[in-house]
Formats: C-alpha cells, sequence, structure tokens
DNA sequence: CGCCTTTGACCTGCGC
DNA sequence: GCGCAGGTCAAAGGCG
C-alpha cells in the first residue's frame, strides 16, 4: 500500500474504501475516481480527486456538491476544519488530457453502474471518444495535483531529469518538464504554478513507474515544506 | 568525467 | 492549409 494511501486511511477519511494500490484508484464517491498518484510517492501527499473532462467544466461546484452529498459527517468535518470549506482540486481540461481520460474510463467501466441514472456526463461522449480513439498516440494516464509551496519540486521519492523549460501563454512562470532517470521508465511530469496564485504548484505526473523510489522516506519524517493538497 | 540544467530550435497537434 | 501553442530534442555549459 502507498505511503499516500496509508495517510488517508490513517485519517479516517476512506477506510471504507476499497484500494487497489497497483492503479492507485479509489471509488468514492461513486461517481467520482479519488487516486492517489502511483505507488511510492512522498509520505506528505494525501490524496487528490480527478474526474472526466465533462464533469471538470462544472468544477469545483458540480464536484463540491457531488462530494458533500455523498461524503459522511466525519469527512465533511475534515473538509471544514482543514481547508474552511470545501476547496476542490483544479483539473486539467485540455484535449490532449482527454486520451488520459478515454484509459480511465475504461478502466473504471469495469465497476458498471445498474442503477440506470444518467452518468453519461460523467464520461467522455460518445462522439469525443471515437475522436479519441481515431488518433494514433496513446498518451498514459495523468495524475495532476496542486499544492502550496515556496519550492517547485516535490520530493517524491524518484530522481528526475529536466528536459524542458515553456513560458506558457497567459502566465509569467514557465513550465517546466522532467523526465524519471531510471532506464526504461518513461514517466514525466510537469511543474508549473498557478498563474491565479502563484503560491499554489500544480504537478502533472504522466505515466506510471515500473520501480521502486531511488530511495525510501521515513514515513515518520515531517516534510521539509508546506504541502497543501485539495482534494 | 559524469550528470545535470539551460535554452533555442524543431516537431506535432489542434483550431480556425 | 496555416498559424499558434505546447511538447521535445540536443548542444552547450555548469557543477561537484
Amino acid at each position: 500500500m502507498s505511503s499516500i494511501s496509508q495517510a488517508m486511511l490513517s485519517q479516517g477519511l476512506f477506510e471504507d474504501q476499497e484500494l487497489s494500490t497497483q492503479m492507485g484508484f479509489f471509488s468514492f464517491p461513486p461517481n467520482l475516481t479519488i487516486s492517489t498518484p502511483p505507488f511510492g510517492y512522498h509520505q506528505s501527499l494525501k490524496t487528490l480527486i480527478t474526474m472526466p473532462p465533462s464533469l471538470a467544466a462544472d468544477a469545483p461546484t458540480s464536484l463540491t456538491e457531488t462530494l458533500l452529498s455523498s461524503a459522511t459527517q466525519k469527512q465533511k468535518d475534515h473538509i471544514t476544519s482543514h481547508f474552511g470549506g470545501p476547496q476542490l482540486l483544479s483539473l486539467q481540461r485540455s484535449s490532449a488530457n482527454l486520451r488520459a481520460w478515454g484509459e480511465v474510463n475504461e478502466y473504471c467501466r469495469g465497476s458498471k453502474r445498474s442503477d440506470g441514472d444518467d452518468h453519461d456526463h460523467l464520461r467522455v461522449s460518445a462522439k469525443k471518444m471515437k475522436k479519441i480513439k481515431s488518433r494514433r498516440k496513446v498518451r498514459e494516464p495523468r495524475f495532476c495535483f496542486k499544492t502550496m509551496s515556496d519550492v517547485d519540486i516535490l520530493d517524491d521519492g524518484y530522481k528526475w531529469r529536466k528536459y524542458g523549460q515553456k513560458v506558457v501563454k497567459n502566465t509569467e512562470h514557465p513550465r517546466s518538464y522532467y523526465r524519471c532517470t531510471q532506464d526504461n521508465c518513461r514517466v514525466k511530469k510537469r511543474v508549473e504554478r498557478l498563474a491565479e496564485d502563484p503560491r499554489m504548484v500544480i504537478t502533472t505526473y504522466e505515466g506510471r513507474h515500473i520501480h521502486s523510489p531511488s530511495h525510501d522516506e521515513d514515513d515518520t519524517q515531517a516534510p521539509s515544506h508546506l504541502n497543501y493538497f485539495f482534494w
């Protein structure tokens, strides 16, 4: 089990949820995907919520409502006490990410619902999926989360090599591109600062590591900087 | 010397 | 088809 999952479970937030450490997916609440980044991430990381772009279009409002409607009182209390209210992860809505979500949807379809409710808005539309499948290039699944930190690089236990930096339109902060230095491991990550709030660092992981972290952090060790995760 | 970052050039996908 | 923006490459230089 990942250290993140342990952290979540230790807080009693998702104690009833079945955990797949291999995929890192939770299924809570039923129509959202709550996931941990791939196993081996830094113990200070907690959790993140991801969702189909179709639902993300209404985020954070719809997600907040959905989350709160199905959250236990304990979870609601946690949201209020830790975040001063339901603040939620911002999500990528780029078309490129649809490809990743196509894969996520395929995975999630394994636990197909039978309640007959209209959940179409939770999935990429058939038209979009057709367009996705018509594309040759298939992207790895992505995990995106936001932290409040003075430093851009979070210690996630893996070694990374920077291979590019790009100034993104409408932002004054450049986006950095990193690749895992492990042989044959093709995991990449992007790091950028939020235009609206430069204190926030957005980290996007693409792909899954095929190896263990290069060094194991002591789970009891305090983080060297403040990570403030939305979920 | 090896590994890393920097940075301009190039490639690719997408919208119009 | 074209232009733009994001993503990647690779040479050059820095650092331990």
